[in-house]
DNA sequence: CCCTTGACCTGGAGTGACTCCAATACGTTA
DNA sequence: TAACGTATTGGAGTCACTCCAGGTCAAGGG
């Protein structure tokens, strides 16, 4: 299939995809006779995995070893399956890390907001 | 105090304060004889404001324009006051839906993160 | 008196992860 | 033949910092 419907399938835009494409996060995408991208059900697969990673807000660089272990020769081997394990371990251990961030900041917009619309109720009395 | 304790004090790094300035998101802060900026304390408040929003992941520009209500002449006055209201409103509904994101995103993670365990497990059998 | 140290100053370049754009190519339709 | 739609490329722009080179100034040490 074509790069749109790469895009449509996987999430990612266009320009996203050629990105990628260009930072070796991809494998090698055929081309037509025409020199466009012709994306393979297995590409799309991996844009996908991509975008969920990418949605995490995962560093690209954390992506791309993530990427060279899922395309290694030995990419189904016990050691490269650790090696993306911890990288997804490591990442959703940053995950917990930021929503309690967001639990502490949500308490303070909260806070924030209840003194504003406390003021602004009695602002006649 | 100079600006080593206000960064201290506020949790903004000293480039960040320097950088916030330049941007006009600060009440003009006041020189010493030898052009060293010197924050009073209400300046301190301010800044440890702009840092929970910052770490909240507000726009610039949304932050800009809390600024310049708050720094406005009538800034107490109910419309100014609902204007910033409005502002961290609006901040709390995208921190809402980024939590739901947050926890599609981790579900994921943890899906994935269950097929490789579960694969290395059974690896030698 | 000079030298070093340390805290600060400035303007400007670099970063990450896209995102947008201009110029170009090619096949199809009117 | 011209316009249209879909793609190509390299390169510039964006956001929110972050880092750096080169400089000033006051105090302390030899």
């Amino acid at each position: 299939m074509r790069i749109a419907e790469a895009s449509a399938r996987s999430g990612l835009t266009q320009d996203t995809i050629r990105f990628y494409e260009k930072s070796h996060m991809l494998a090698p995408i055929t081309r037509d006779a025409r020199g466009w991208r012709d994306f393979s059900a297995d590409d799309v697969n991996w844009l996908t995995t991509l975008e969920r990673l990418r949605v995490t807000g995962m560093p690209l660089d954390d992506v791309k070893h993530f990427a060279a272990s899922a395309h290694a020769p030995d990419a189904d081997s016990p050691a490269q399956q650790a090696t993306r394990l911890a990288l997804l371990q490591a990442h959703a251990e940053t995950l917990a890390a930021r929503r309690a961030e967001l639990d502490i900041c949500e308490a303070y917009l909260n806070h924030k907001i209840k003194i504003y619309t406390d003021r602004l109720e009695t602002k006649d009395g």
